[in-house]
RNA sequence: GGGCGGUUAGCUCAGCGGGAGAGCACUACCUUGACAUGGUAGGGGCCAUAGGUUCGAUCCCUAUACCGCCCACCA
């Protein structure tokens, strides 16, 4: 016997090593089955599962279990990343805790550090996607810096090297003072801050008078090289050419005319810095001006700078520069702006700057072609697909991807030097050397972004560049399930590491899901405190009941709110499943082997087997279609509203007195269609459907639910006939209830139902299901009449008036009030009605179909009305 | 500045050319032999605004407003 409630945590563990122990979530175990392929998304190794993480792996997983019950052979390919600088800063931070740093260990003894690490507390999100009931094949779990991956990046590299792709320049990039290191530009984050505008009077030669420049950076000047007007701005076309002393250097620069030049903004005149800032980089390269960097590695100022600033951290510099320009009469004022900054996405507090460094760059162009044409040709699709436009913005405009990060974990740049700088691209260092003639070279400090792999992850974790089976039977893989926010970062880039190097798209389909923001539509966050934890979820509510929340909120928008209140919603659904199988326990419905849904003779299990493969055909093309919500909607309402509000409650009845035969085929069919339940509801609530799976058998199963057939109902012949049936039924149930509790008829009070005005089907309706009407109703009888007594409330069925004496009981100004508001309500539909057919035109244009459904609707308001005046005219006698 | 979403019941969201839906919340009643993590019944919406197309618009088109996101710029 079921307990009264289902219990996750007992339940889980026991369940996950079940399936764990089967083998069933390794791919390859199905030679002649087409195949299902997913890579993961793969977390950082840092990474602890967030609630994002849970939609994601969730829908994969959902996909994964479908398409594996439905015969295929599937590969859902786990790992993880081995995230370059968030896990330095992690092994970093831990080593100052010892009073250690990575400088004082050297390369080799911090990286060994970071491995240590990796071993005892990498990889703890892994644990947490088991929770989850993630059903990847956890034999072929991979990490972006093991051995097979780290081949295949250095061959990529290699192979690009040779193509002419990868190349050194030296440029501005985004510098992190703290890090040290070059980031992406995808990894700046503007951020608006209150700043202040400093107009600074930059005296002319030889004039006396000045020329004001506006700047929020006024430490930047110690590197103008120029000042730009626009060449049309009057005010300053006499000055071009001349030439200003730069204050506090002394320093002569010219007064340079460039359309970068705004006149409307700050006072039309701008300085020109073009070692940190980028579109003064640009107007440097037009003019041939000089370019001068003021600034350390760590961000302080060089020593190309006036002595009195050097080492001056850049908020210090500002400082003093600004009080000595005021204290030298050149500020002529300053004001209060509001201006964005470029920060650092990840920590949103470190001030990126640009600086002029070589690094390594990727020309992205001729792979981006390959991308682009791939998403045009249709060969992989977005869904939904409007994302294919952000994609391709982003394509069209893209720009040399700078690959090389000055930091140690992370995959080193297979480029060694010789003693005259002279590069050796080579896949080893021996390759290195006999292509250097055995010179002694060294080797590249920089590592590779983190993304240079992570692009690869669809191939390399197939095994290329080795020809595998697996790279050979799984790719292209067939779904790719992310958010948007990594459209660039990591779609784009997979897109065009796969076309180069596979001839072939990484993925058919690149499903975009929601972002998950929390109960009330703020970002989650951790300075906001509002970070939903899956993993709290989990413990109070089971991992079901988190799944089936995030697939039944997985809509089509952008973003998702997910909190304990819906995710507890999810949770009583699974007491609900969990409590109708008890009930079929309770009452002996046990699966049969041989039976045969179609050949099912009574009414209502002809009509429960419909409305089942009904409901199996919505799931199995909502998850098709990839909608989520739909899929788990259409299950949500299958065993809500039709199996338990109703065919379990009709079954009642008959396991109490119905004849032995009719008993043994509703047992049967009970059976059945909860089977179906748990094999539909299996992909979105896997533990709770297994364990039932199992519970409910008298015998064991012949399988595990994880791998049983997915349902493929038809309906019976006869299951219209069987529908209409049962639908008048329920029609005339929920019209007593609805009387009795409108009239506070106590719900204790049995009382007698006459049917009046029926034709002879509806009269054998009524006594074929009396039993069932008369217990879900609590009547003491339900019989066919020709007149209707006094004291009756009355209601319309069809063409039939049903009345329910009630005696001295009856309100009558209030059954009145009842049947007229019905009665207004119909009588102001048919006034629409007759408008709209009254119409000429739209009678004349409107489409027959359309006509006919609008008469026929017409004419059944019109007997509804005419029974409720007939009904309130005997109210009246 | 460019682009993309959104605006439907108190809240969260479906729907999308022919009678406005769900979940949660709310109200009333009910401990009825699966389930109070439940049941039954109910209240609640000029579907943001203004035009247009159409026989007909919540739905399509165009503007506007507001909210949000992305990209670029930021003297």
């Amino acid at each position: 016997m079921l307990d009264k409630t289902f219990n996750p945590q007992d339940v889980e563990k026991r369940i996950a090593a079940q399936w764990a122990a089967s083998g069933a979530f390794q791919c390859g175990n199905r030679p002649g089955a087409e195949t299902f392929s997913i890579v993961i998304p793969p977390p950082n190794v840092t990474g602890r599962l967030h609630i994002g993480h849970a939609l994601n792996n969730t829908l994969q997983d959902i996909l994964a279990r479908f398409e594996r019950m439905r015969g295929k052979d599937v590969l859902w390919q786990p790992g993880t990343d081995h995230a370059g600088i968030a896990t330095q800063l992690i092994v970093e931070r831990q080593l100052a805790e010892r009073q250690m740093s990575r400088l004082a260990l050297g390369r080799e003894k911090f990286l060994e550090e970071v491995w240590k690490w990796k071993g005892e507390s990498g990889g703890a999100i892994v644990e947490q996607q088991h929770r989850l009931g993630a059903s990847a094949d956890w034999s072929r779990e991979r990490f972006t810096m093991d051995e097979g991956l780290s081949r295949a990046v250095t061959k990529v590299f290699v192979e690009l090297y040779k193509q002419g792709l990868i190349y050194k320049d030296k440029r501005l990039v985004n510098w992190d003072p703290r890090l040290q290191t070059a980031v992406s530009d995808l990894e700046v984050e503007n951020i608006e801050i209150k700043g202040t505008l400093w107009h600074v009077k930059y005296p002319i030669e030889d004039s006396g008078q000045f020329i004001t420049v506006a700047t929020t950076r006024p430490e930047t000047m110690l590197g103008d090289t120029a000042v730009a007007v626009h060449p049309d701005d009057e005010r300053y076309k006499t000055l071009v050419g001349r030439t200003v002393a730069l204050p506090l250097t002394g320093r002569l620069i010219p007064i340079i005319a460039d359309d970068y030049s705004d006149p409307q903004k700050g006072t039309g005149a701008v300085k020109i810095t073009p070692g940190h800032d980028f579109n003064d980089f640009e107007v440097g390269k037009r003019h041939t001006l000089p370019l001068i960097s003021i600034l350390n590695k760590d961000g302080t100022l060089n020593n190309d700078v006036p002595a009195p600033y050097r080492g001056l951290s850049r908020e210090a510099a500002r400082k003093k520069i600004v009080a000595d320009l005021e204290a030298a009469g050149l500020l002529e004022k300053s004001e209060p702006i509001s201006h964005a900054v470029p920060h650092d996405e990840k920590t949103k507090t470190v001030v990126l700057e640009p600086f002029l460094t070589e690094q390594w760059y990727l020309n992205v162009q001729p792979l981006a072609d390959k991308a682009i044409a791939a998403v045009e040709s249709g060969e992989t699709k977005f869904v939904p697909e409007n994302w294919t436009n952000v994609f391709f913005g982003w394509m069209r405009n893209i720009r040399p991807w700078c690959i090389s990060r000055q930091l140690w974990w992370g995959h080193q740049i297979p480029v060694w030097y010789d003693a005259d700088g002279k590069v050796y691209c080579a896949e080893t260092e021996a390759e290195a050397v006999q292509q250097a003639g055995g010179k002694a070279l060294s080797r590249d400090e920089d590592v590779l972004d983190t993304w240079f792999s992570s692009a690869l992850w669809p191939f390399s974790t197939l095994g290329w560049p080795d020809k595998t089976v697996e790279l050979e039977r799984y790719y292209p893989t067939s779904v790719l399930v992310t958010a948007f926010d990594i459209i660039f970062f990591w779609v784009a880039r997979m897109m065009m590491m796969g076309t180069h190097f596979m001839g072939q798209v990484p993925f058919k389909t690149v499903l975009i899901h929601n972002r998950v923001l929390d109960e009330q539509g703020a970002k989650m966050s951790k300075t906001k405190g509002n970070v939903v934890d899956p993993l709290t979820l989990i413990d109070e509510f089971g991992a079901d009941a988190l799944r089936f929340t995030l697939a039944l909120a997985a809509g089509q928008n952008r973003d998702m709110r997910v909190g304990p209140t819906r995710v507890e919603s999810g949770r009583n659904f699974a007491t609900k499943l969990w409590n109708t199988s008890r009930f079929c326990e309770m009452n002996g419905c046990v699966t049969l082997p041989n039976f045969d849904p179609s050949g099912v003779a009574q009414t209502v299990n002809q009509w429960i087997v419909a409305e089942t493969a009904a409901a199996i055909a919505q799931v199995t093309a909502a998850i098709e279609a990839l909608r989520f919500n739909d899929a788990a909607g259409a299950a949500y309402h299958f065993v809500y509203d039709i199996f338990c509000d109703w065919y379990v409650e009709i079954t009642k009845p008959i396991f109490q007195s119905g004849n032995a035969a009719v008993q043994a085929e509703t047992r049967a069919t009970t059976a059945w269609a909860r089977d179906q339940i748990l094999k539909l509801l299996h992909p979105f609530m896997p533990f709770i459907t297994e364990e039932l799976w199992a519970a409910t058998a008298p015998t064991p199963r012949d399988s595990l639910l994880v791998v049983a057939e997915w349902p493929d109902a038809a309906a019976p012949d006869d299951a219209a006939a069987a529908s209409a049936e049962m639908n008048w039924v329920i029609d005339l149930i929920k019209g007593i209830r609805s009387v009795r509790a409108e009239m506070n008829v106590p719900a204790g009070a049995k009382i007698t139902l006459l049917l009046t005005g029926a034709d002879a089907a509806a009269k054998e309706r009524l006594a074929r299901n009396a039993d069932v009407i008369m217990t879900l109703a609590r009547l003491t009888s339900a019989s066919a009449a020709d007149a209707i007594p006094k004291g009756s409330a009355q209601f319309v069925l069809g063409e039939a008036v049903v009345a329910l004496p009630l005696g001295d009981v009856i309100d009558f100004a209030k059954e009145r009030a009842r049947l007229e508001k019905d009665l207004k309500k119909v009588q102001d539909e048919i006034t629409r009605f007759d408008a709209k057919l009254g119409n000429a035109q739209f009678v004349s244009k409107a489409p027959e179909e359309v006509l006919a459904e609008q008469r026929e609707k017409r004419a059944e308001a019109a007997v509804l009305a005419a029974r409720l005046t007939d009904a309130i005219g005997r109210l009246a006698e």
